[in-house]
DNA sequence: ATGAAAGCGCTAACAC
DNA sequence: GTGTTAGCGCTTTCAT
């Protein structure tokens, strides 16, 4: 009799979901006793065994599972933290959000995630944040991340952790990758292997005075290797495989041609390769391309793709540590984390070593 | 004084969320006005256009945003409506939630999404929804359709909507796309351009009474071109890239080589398309490939996918329509959609009317 | 070792 | 037109 009379029958109403009152009732003892044995304040408090065991098999024989909401009410508290991603269709999150749930569930919190774009004025999901649905949240993407109604939710005593914080509120915490450290690797490689005309392909940046980005770190590599900063060699565009393709294809039709490019991310890498492809320029000798991110999928571009690695597992699970951490209102220890990245080193560059055919 | 006092400033507690009680202190009226007020019933009941105002106004005032918990608890519903997707690094499901998002908020319902592969023992959200976190779910994949968990659920009268749905639980309503047909158009198309030894790589599938899946249409198409079905040139692999890899590599080291592989789905497409290149394999000249899906992705491989394109906006509307229809325990029409597929040619097997150079 | 009772914040039925 | 009241299902003192 495991799995049966998962419904409550009742006379009239069927289909009512099991209460802790009818597990007291068919376990003959208090609804207080269930809530206790129920979350392991039994054996630290004073429940004999045998009314124990009772209140578990008379649970198990109704199905009974605690009500959420009721729960949340009376807790104050869901145990539910949110995702707020711009997109699903980059696969970068996906590993974020698989080491984040696996850090919160090991203290009790489940994960779930919205992707929105949090537009000014949009952003149903808001209503949500705002009605205390979530315990805490963690922001990811530019828009997101810098929106008033998020910096709202925030000053409002909702934990808030960010991706990629910029800007200086103090009540939300950040954990980023290093990016300038990123577009310095990137660029510092090309350099190294020869290329002295190096375009970089971004995507807009909402203004910060915080921020430091791919393109600064392209900026320190070039100033250290005595190369001029050239305007019209960093394009933005899109930030979209379709971007980082119309990108290149602008940069072929200029009149200073690049040797290589430092592309935003791997989407936009995959982008470029195609748009190489597609002008008959082989990669990498008639040009070299760096991507950012380390996706999977790089392996499998044509040729696999250097990029620049992250640490997307850490970068969850730190974002959920310090969530959980603020939403605890543990003492925090350093509220903005800046994890490190690696140069990945595939095919579409050349070997180590290797030197491009033009300059 | 739009956005200040967004904190409740009581003398000792600091940072408890205004509460309706709150705005009805202030507006010196009831609860119970403020709820009208706020929910829109008021113009439809009878409040006056000034005790309306002043509500709105001491609302603004405080930051008010009513309590999830509470609403969902007396209203015995959330309002939000769950997606249940293995993982979150196929981008196949973004155009799908993003549509059902869009549809779910016509109806005044939000959406998230659990990226939870339902083990046996696993899924530690299921409590949420057992719990009636959630007004209904949306599952997909393989694993999550066939879940015991799952079943419980809908067994319980919780709303379920299973993508591609396999089995029999008439609980569990199911909105597809058709495999078959996509199976038979893809193959059909390879046999179209002169292939005749033609591979299917595809993803281990778990037993089902109910499922019609893309092999299935592989076989109709072979038998009415009278070809025979070879067992051999069927391999089953891991549903990644690096699977699809794998599996053309194993293909291209028997003993009876195919001259075309029809792919599961377009991430192990990229993956074949890879093994191809590595092996010094010309696509389509040496090998032709159709992927599944019709992933923006399959524009920007080399070369560009010949696919199985899905409707996965309509794929996303539906399913939130349907589940709302069964939350809402309207009398459903068809409680199984079948939406259609369609061939997209790119280059990936050469033109229409292209013959391959081997037989 | 257990039960009784209060109350989380909200909405809906019913008074007035 | 608006206020009063009674819960939704749960956890948690406080009594016993």
């Amino acid at each position: 009799m495991t799995q049966r009379n998962v419904k409550h029958e009742s006379p009239e109403g069927r289909e009512r979901a099991p209460t802790s009152a009818d597990v007291a009732r068919l376990a003959g003892v208090s609804q207080a006793t269930i809530s206790l044995v129920l979350n392991g304040r039994a054996s630290n408090v004073r429940i004999s065994d045998e009314t124990r065991d009772r209140v578990i098999s008379a649970a198990a024989q109704l199905g009974y599972a605690p009500n959420h909401a009721a729960r949340s009410l009376r807790q104050r508290s869901t145990k539910i933290i949110t995702f707020v991603l711009p997109a699903l269709d980059n696969p970068y999150y996906s590993d974020v959000v698989s080491a984040a749930q696996v850090a919160a569930q090991q203290h009790g919190y489940a994960v779930s995630v919205l992707p929105t774009r949090v537009k000014p004025g949009g952003f149903h999901a808001l209503s949500l944040l705002q009605g205390a649905a979530f315990d805490g949240i963690i922001v990811a993407g530019h828009e997101n991340c810098a929106a008033a109604e998020i910096q709202q939710l925030a000053a409002r005593g909702i934990a808030v952790v960010a991706l990629q914080k910029h800007g200086l509120n103090p009540a939300i915490h950040g954990v980023s990758v290093d990016l300038e450290t990123g577009g310095y690797l990137a660029t510092r490689h090309l350099i190294g292997l020869g290329h002295r005309r190096i375009a970089h392909v971004m995507e807009e940046l909402p203004p910060s005075e915080t921020r430091r980005d791919r393109v600064d770190g392209y900026r320190r590599a070039l100033a250290e290797a005595g190369l001029p900063f050239d305007p019209s060699l960093v394009v933005i565009t899109e930030n979209s495989m379709d971007g980082g393709c119309k990108a290149i294809e602008q940069l072929l039709f200029g009149d200073r041609l690049p040797t290589a490019a430092f592309m935003y991310n791997d989407q936009m890498a995959i982008g470029a390769l195609h748009a190489l492809r597609t002008h008959a320029l082989t990669v990498p000798d008639d040009f070299a391309v760096v991507g950012f991110d380390g996706l999977a999928v790089g392996q499998f571009t044509a040729p696999p793709l250097t990029t620049i690695d992250h640490p997307r597992e850490d970068l969850g699970r730190l974002a959920v540590e310090t969530l959980i951490d603020a939403i605890e209102k543990r003492p925090l220890g350093a509220r903005e984390r800046m994890l490190p990245v690696k140069l990945l080193i595939r095919e579409s560059c050349g070997g180590k070593g290797a030197a491009p055919n033009q300059t």
